[in-house]
DNA sequence: TTGTAAGCGTTATCAA
DNA sequence: TTGATAACGCTTACAA
């Protein structure tokens, strides 16, 4: 099966290639009869552009790159990957999602970009970038928005959730529902970084103090890493056994993401401990999961914030200025069952 | 930033372009001096190539097509991405999903394709061809296959799972209870496709009949579409409703995609059904919603599933015969708290 | 409004 | 083992 080119085009339609270029792309000063019949002529050989071509000769790649610090099938990333699609793909570009594990790898993907030129533009998820990276990227002629990182530093454009209000919310529903002793308890991340981790357990410590909340009565939870432990189980068991270690042992407690929260509690109820009687568990990001358990948990909307972003690489990608470079998103809490008052 | 070209590089090692080239790509017959010396240049230059020069010039693109027919966020088609990713990324090859919700739009990709160039394979996920678009297939050179579809016809390879096998097992289950009434409830896909609906349905109704039911005690549920209705939330008051409706009542049932089995559980509790005291449920996939409300359901995994899928594509772009093209996997049945025994 | 021709950054063929 | 040189299929000045 040959490949059918634009020449073949302009020779089905008797026109040079360069005017079935611009009659195929919409491109003005075309006669409008003639573009009728180089559009006949394409779709009778069935000719469609070869987007490699294309790319080398005018720069631009039409392709976005989507670079994950978690596994594609999460619950965010996935939603991130819909999210861009729904923005990037009418307006003709494709997504090409890659993961990163490791800061080495991480490395090695933002030091190829520069001189790379097979992407028109990036959006960086869920990864926090130190000095020297953020430094790297400011370097780059394609624009790179951030997506749910730490800070703004280094990208042309972010979207990012406002934790520590989300978090104001959790910690003033378990300090309105009389809940005296309250903790955080950390997910073990998977891989090298330590994503936002380290952002809400700190955003919980700086509620609980703002609220009035002394010392002795906030615990916090690092459970480390995910690989540190031979399982998730073990993980989630080495949770609730330092949960009621804790003397004095707290009754109202937030997780960092429902993914952990929901079993969490399974394994509290295995422990005699039940929720909401015993012990009230807030959980973050509203999952499937957290809705059908019914749990309470803080709401974020990644399909939501992944449009935006792409909305922003976009814009970017098309040399426009954006009027907000850097949005910020409140989460909303959702009170359900897995909170009530102290008995 | 200007582009480093290879042209760059091969003035820097002072070589050739095509030392370079084949140094580079690790080709034999270069000397292995030469190509330590390219290989400092293009580090220090931070060279990399460009896809696609080397696409257009070579004619691989290193890209393949994922062709969807539901959302990229969805349980199945997100871990699809995920072992694809696992496997081909590896190769070097970049993934880059698409998705169709039309019978029109999944025409125009099928037309596009043989004369498109822009991808080495495709690998087709959950969606049935009718005969033209499995013909359009065959006529393709680079390797199509199918996931999760209805046939394999068309396809150069293929991995589907055994519902008849797993619908026994569910089927078995629920007579082995004491169930003497049973009903199938179809999930109300979205968009225009009928997915594999159809196909669990039959498949349900052929191991009543293997099983022994009669006619008049086995019925089937079909929603239709979910455009048809306002909101999810109303195809599953009337999921709920049409089973009341049913007269005698079935007391064991299967739901075709856990993700609507488990708000249809809350929602039959809401109309005072308990389960499975009233009614047992049996869902399918085995989703993480489906292990956290300890659903009865049919374990399935897309992730190994599109592993093994991607193994193939990528065995027949590299030219390789497959010794088996077509893989049947077994789906396995994981009774958990939604199924007992007629009270 | 249309055509000509020079790239774009590689790979591949053929000589050397 | 290396180096010219012609593709690859398209875009884009520039000329007509």
């Amino acid at each position: 099966m040959p490949r059918v080119t634009l020449h073949d085009v302009a020779l089905e339609a008797g026109v040079s290639d360069s005017t079935v270029s611009r009659a195929l792309r919409g491109l003005d000063k075309v006669d409008e009869g003639t573009r009728a019949k180089v559009k006949d002529a394409a779709r009778e050989l069935r000719f469609s552009f070869s987007r490699n071509a294309s790319s080398l000769a005018s720069g631009k790649t039409m392709r976005l790159a989507l670079l994950f610090s978690d596994a594609l099938n999460t619950w965010f990333d996935s939603s991130v990957l819909q999210g861009a699609y729904e923005v990037l793909s009418p307006a003709g570009y494709d997504i090409i999602p890659s993961t990163v594990s490791t800061d080495f790898e991480l490395n090695s993907f933002l030091n190829r970009l520069p001189y790379d030129g097979n992407v028109d533009g990036v959006i960086v998820c869920s990864i926090n970038l130190d000095t020297a990276q953020s430094k790297a990227l400011k370097k780059l002629t394609i624009p790179v928005v951030g997506l749910d990182s730490r800070t703004i530093d280094g990208f042309d454009a972010s979207v990012l959730m406002d934790d520590d209000t989300a978090m104001d919310d959790a910690v003033g529903l378990l300090q309105g529902l009389g809940h005296q002793r309250i903790a955080f308890v950390g997910w073990p991340a998977p891989g090298d970084f330590r994503f936002s981790s380290q952002l809400r357990a700190g955003a919980f410590m700086k509620a609980a103090k703002r609220l009035g909340f002394d010392d002795g009565s906030v615990a916090r939870i690092d459970l480390g890493k995910m690989n540190d432990y031979r399982s998730p189980d073990d993980a989630l068991s080495a949770a609730a056994a330092r949960l009621l270690a804790l003397d004095p042992r707290p009754t109202g407690i937030c997780v960092e993401v429902d993914g952990f929260a929901v079993p969490l509690i399974a394994e509290l109820k295995r422990f005699g401990v039940r929720v909401p009687e015993d012990m009230s568990v807030i959980g973050f990001d509203d999952t499937d999961v957290a809705a059908a358990v019914e749990m309470t948990t803080v709401h974020q909307n990644p399909v939501e914030m992944s449009r935006l972003a792409a909305r922003k690489v976009l814009a970017l990608m098309r040399g426009q200025t954006l009027d907000e470079a850097h949005s910020v998103l409140r989460p909303m809490l959702i009170p359900r069952k897995t909170t009530g008052p102290i008995l």
